[in-house]
Formats: C-alpha cells, sequence, structure tokens
DNA sequence: TGCCCGTTTTGCGCTATCGCAAACTAAAGG
DNA sequence: CCTTTAGTTTGCGATAGCGCAAAACGGGCA
C-alpha cells in the first residue's frame, strides 16, 4: 500500500480545519490509483463503492441519455473530489468518470465516509461547500442555457475552463488537458458542428488559436466581450 | 417569540438523527415568520444573514441576469431549507426568494450556523444530502435542456412539480400552488408563449386542465409519455 | 514511411422556436 | 357592478442553430 505524502495534500479545501495526525489518519484508509489516459474510473450507474480525491490529471464526468446523448457535467481538477455519490445518499453514480489524461487519484472506500464524518465533521463542513459551489455553478450554467446564445456559452466555458485548468503562456492561456469540439459541444448545449463554426470565426479574428483538442485562448480578453455581448449589442 | 411545536419538524430530513432535546435547543435559536403571497423573503445579492426553513406554503427561489431575464431555480416545499448561502461560504444570497402562497417560515440567524454543526454533525451530513439531491436535479436539468425539445422539457416539470406538491383531485392532479406560463417558462429555459401553445394543445388532447396561474393535469400517464418521447418517435 | 481512424471543417436546406403584436379573459378591488 | 390589470391566447414572419453529408486534416502506430 502506497504511502500518500501529507504535506501534499494538506492545504486543499478538503481538509481545512483537519490537525496533521488526524490527516494522516484519513490517508491511512486511502488507496492511490493510476489511470490512464481515456480509460474510466467508473461507469454511470455502477455501485458507488468508493469516492476520489484527483491528485494529478484530468478527469471528465459525463451523463448519458437513455437514448445516447452525452453532456459533460464537469471538468475535475486535480485537488478536487468527485464521485461523491454516497455523500449524497446515492447507491449508484449519476455519471461516468473518464481520465481525459494520465491521473492519479486517492480512493476512499464508501464505507469509510460515515467515521471519516463523525471523527472530523470539517470533512462534511468542507465537503458541502465544494458540493455548494458546484450547485451554484449549475445553475449559473442554467442561466447561461435558457438567456444566452451558444456563442455566449461557449465563451463563457472556455473562459471557465481557463481559469481552472489554464495554462500561461506567452501566446495567451492555453486549456491544460486535451479538449475536443464535441466536448465543448456537450458543455454548452450545441452541436460539435456549431462549436467549430465559432472557433473557426474566433480563429480568423485572431481570438484562439485551436487544433486538434487543443485551444489557446490568445485574446482572453477579447473573448470575455464576447461572452459578455447581449444579443443584440451590435457585432462588426 | 413564538415557540415552535418540535413535534411538527422532528421528522424532517433536516433533522434526521438529532435527538429530541438537541432539536429543542436548534428550534430555540429559530424565530418564526409569515410572508403572505407575493413578497420577497430575501432578494438576490443582499447579505446572507438568515437561513430559513418552509414550514407552510411555497417559495419560489429564482435568479435574475445583469439583463434583467430571470430563471426560476427551484419551488421549495414545506419541510425544506432554503437560502443556505452561509453553508456554501457565500456572502450573498445568489437568487430571490418569494413566497407564492401565504408562506411561514422557521429563521436562523447565520451566525448559528457554525454553532449548529459542531454540536450537530448530523445537520451538516443531512444538509449536504439536500444539498446534493439538488445538484443531481440541476444536471437532469441541464441534460433536458441540453437533449429535448421544449415540449418534452415542460412535460418532465409538470410531472415534477406534480410528483413534489400535487394535490389528488378525482379529475387528477393539480399543481398545489399558482403558477403562470411565464414561471414555467422559467423553469424550462423557453418562452410564455411557447409554454402557452403547448398547454392549448394538451388540453385539447385532454392531458390537462388549466386556467390562471392553475394547471391540473387529467392524464398523468399521458404526459410521461410526452415526456419519454423521442424527438422523432412520430407523433400522430 | 505510409496507412488508418478519429477529429475537424464547411456547405446547405430545414424547422423548432423565438419575438413582436394584438386581442382576449378573468380575477381583484373600489 | 364596473374598471383595472395581470395573465393568457394566437397569428405570423424571422432566424439561430440543427442535422445530414462529404471532404479535408493530422497523429499515431505498424
Amino acid at each position: 500500500m502506497a504511502k500518500v505524502d501529507t504535506s501534499l495534500v494538506a492545504h486543499l479545501p478538503l481538509f481545512a480545519g483537519v490537525g496533521p495526525e488526524a490527516l494522516d489518519e484519513i490517508l491511512r484508509e486511502a488507496r492511490s490509483a493510476r489511470y490512464p489516459k481515456n480509460t474510466a474510473i467508473f461507469e454511470q450507474g455502477a455501485d458507488a463503492q468508493s469516492f476520489f480525491l484527483l491528485l494529478h490529471g484530468h478527469v471528465r464526468a459525463a451523463k448519458t441519455t437513455p437514448t445516447g446523448e452525452q453532456i459533460v457535467v464537469r471538468y475535475v481538477a486535480p485537488g478536487e473530489t468527485f464521485g461523491l455519490a454516497m455523500a449524497i445518499g446515492a447507491a449508484h453514480y449519476p455519471a461516468t468518470a473518464m481520465a481525459v489524461d494520465d491521473s492519479v487519484v486517492l480512493i476512499w472506500p464508501i464505507s469509510a465516509w460515515p467515521r471519516l464524518i463523525e471523527r472530523f465533521p470539517a470533512i462534511a463542513a468542507n465537503t458541502l461547500q465544494a458540493v455548494g459551489t458546484r450547485l451554484q455553478e449549475s445553475h449559473t450554467r442554467i442561466l447561461e442555457m435558457s438567456t444566452q446564445q451558444v456563442e455566449q456559452r461557449v465563451a463563457h466555458a472556455l473562459l471557465r475552463l481557463a481559469k481552472q485548468s489554464g495554462k500561461k503562456l506567452d501566446r495567451g492561456i492555453e486549456i491544460d488537458f486535451p479538449i475536443s469540439r464535441q466536448d465543448i459541444a456537450q458543455m454548452t448545449g450545441t452541436t460539435l458542428h456549431t462549436v467549430s463554426r465559432i472557433l473557426s470565426g474566433w480563429e480568423s479574428q485572431g481570438l484562439v488559436e485551436s487544433g486538434r483538442q487543443r485551444i489557446i485562448l490568445r485574446d482572453p480578453h477579447g473573448i470575455v466581450v464576447l461572452a459578455e455581448r447581449t444579443p443584440d449589442s451590435g457585432a462588426a
């Protein structure tokens, strides 16, 4: 059982208010695992047997309809938890988690959860905070889908990704994991075709530089402007 | 300070795992208030000073964009908490809460929250569960907005309302609070015009009976069928 | 090096839904 | 009982974005 270095995770919001020796105890219940790029960590509908903390890499959580359509629920960045089905009393995972990059995760058995939150109530409070934040983001997303056009939604989505997982380059900000037009479509409620058209347009305006599963925001401010444009504030 | 009857709220999920004397202590920190129909309980953006438990009535939580468009985040039914901004570390309410019926609520000052969850960790766990459930519902809503057409989304929305706040009648199930076409539009990401057209259609098929801020599902099963119809499973 | 396959691009017609406008209806209040 | 006002219905033209199809592209792998 590989031992996890306490100091690596001590600063995470999840463990705020938890003492060092307690942290050690918590980590002792976890195991770590590596998932290569494009491997599933758990499938939607499977028994929820574990919950996870992402250490390295990036994970896409996606939800599929009975008819096969998919949406991307979120991208998990290092330091974030995912697969918290048990915390909300669900017996099955409501989405599929897939490593989009080589990823390393900590894994706790769900059986550890009740004990954990009893001994360390701060964990419950911190998790509540994290889930609450995600709920808010979710509402923002619904608001956008209800009131904005596709181009603005794509702009907002890219800006959020850049904020969460952007790598600063001299030429701009690069989304730091492989992401396809299809993925972006599934985050914004549109089709890959429309996303492709939008990015092509932006590219010719010098707003972005993009290629196969790769996007660089060359003019983040210009994209902010786009994102905030109301349906009728005239374009060029 | 009107005293709240412990037995009235003891069964609520929020208080699961909390002993009777503890419950008494918790309730002692709350005050109750009555909000007449169509009065605001708090406004989006206001300092979050309290959190709430709805005892009677119905409350609409709605989010407004800078440009004035609105969406309905949810309808709160009796027994549910709302205004939990503080639990997620937000200083301001992210939405406006309005009583859509004469309503009675319990109100705690946010200052009570840290103490509450420290003394009664079950409260944090129960709240986490509630917020988690709402997050899931939120994702379902996003999935629907991304993959379904308006008619199906309206069908799903009405079925959920009927489940949450439906009153059984001989002629069907009535949504037990005043709700306008506009409200439904703001729940499903469409316009009141489109909702009106859809309901008119359903009415002539005998699926619903509706009027001014009033909707009765006369054939819930028929609506389920509609809700599950894929975009191209042929209509009549 | 060359092939194969997943991704991206682009054209084009179609339609679900919006947006505006106007008439209609019914509850509420004086 | 009448007036006011908020909610609802309906028609019609406009269009954003979809869906389908096909071609171009580019990496990875044998």
